[in-house]
DNA sequence: GTCTATATCGGGATAGAC
DNA sequence: GTCTATCCCGATATAGAC
């Protein structure tokens, strides 16, 4: 077939080609973190991203190949949240926006949640340098800053990588085991209600943890 | 060794069975957790049980069916820990002990905890009704006296379920996420002085959000 | 870039001897 | 209860035409 448009066959082309890839990497997001790595098939993504199998094979070389690309966009979307905590602002508003940032993005990125979960409750065989590298000197300089903060006095004493571990374990339990949550409550962070309380709960706690009367609530974006 | 004594066959052979049906599933154990449901093969399994695939298929009809025994069996010891809250102590005294007994269990069967995790992340598609049964019913159970303790002014009011979910969230991340809580801090539940740090930083904060503690959690009153 | 056809293989499960 | 041999299917990946 020719081309058929007055847009130049190469550039069309490339550009398609990204659209393609974005679709593949969406398919495979969906179903490797229902299924896991190898409960998902080459099949079953391709199907998913409106393609044949082995046209899935021309974008991405082989299924680890996309399940390490699909990996690696999860990974830069989990950093992301942490970058923003910085020492400039109130600690009470700064883990209060954190706290905000995560239950967002358990919200609307849960399968990214999940995958990341399942890569580590599995040992992290992928991911372990991404853990030990990035993410490490990440969250010391974060840990830096709350240290600051109640060397300070401005928060109580408390050790700053059970801090951060705490607020990311209840935060993500709310995608992660979502599952549970909806066996049990019946109820899901898609329930606008529910999630404003959960994010309530979880800041009252935490600050409280940290030894802060919890204030007036944080202005709900939009 | 053979059956050189005056052991009744039947009886001996039906005791070497119940030896190697717990072998298996500790196998299985092992493997599912470390790899998922598909990840995990039967001769894998079979290797580090002791036997032949053939013959562990002799004592469970299919992989599926020897996946669902040992996630039946995580189950129960899952569900232990929170039989024992119970209403007649001190609040203070029934959450610290609730959120030791829920850490001591990440430390001891981690492997429990992260095949459990597998399971509740891909939704539950086995567990399901056993979380809307006999879970959910349980939470309940003790929702009801959480609130209990909020009503009598015992503790500060505080949303009974997000209380649950948060220590089940806090106390299983260090099994779950052993694999990144090592990649950041170089230590685990093992090393026993992490893990009583661990269990008192659970604790103040749990505590502090109940409103059990006031100020920063400083272990010296004065 | 996309298709059809196919090579190849691992792994779950069964048959039947012992 | 345990073994050897085998069947069979699903799934990854490749070859090659268009």
């Amino acid at each position: 077939m020719v081309a058929t448009t007055d847009t130049p066959p190469a550039r069309r082309r490339r550009k398609d080609g990204e659209a393609r890839r974005a679709a593949i990497l969406d398919a495979g997001l969906d179903l490797f973190s229902a299924l896991g790595l190898h409960g998902a098939s080459v099949d079953a993504i391709a199907e998913r991203a409106g393609l044949s199998k082995t046209n899935l094979l021309y974008y991405f070389p082989s299924k680890e190949a996309l399940y390490v690309a699909v990996l690696r966009r999860v990974l830069d979307v989990w950093l992301d949240p942490l970058q923003a905590l910085d020492a400039g602002s109130e600690p009470a508003d700064a883990v209060r926006a954190y706290i905000r940032a995560k239950l967002t993005l358990s919200r609307d990125a849960p399968q990214a949640s999940r995958l990341f979960c399942l890569e580590i409750v599995q040992g992290a065989p992928l991911l372990r340098p991404e853990l030990e590298g990035p993410l490490r000197a990440l969250v010391e300089t974060k840990a830096a800053i709350i240290r600051g903060w109640s060397d300070a006095g401005r928060i109580g004493a408390h050790d700053p990588h059970h801090l951060i571990f705490s607020i990311w374990a209840i935060t993500q339990h709310y995608a992660d085991f979502a599952a549970q949550v909806d066996a049990v409550t019946g109820l899901s962070l898609d329930d606008p209600d529910f999630f404003e309380r959960v994010v309530a709960s979880t800041q009252e706690l935490i600050l409280a943890g940290l030894g802060l009367r919890s204030g007036p609530a944080d202005p709900v974006p939009g």
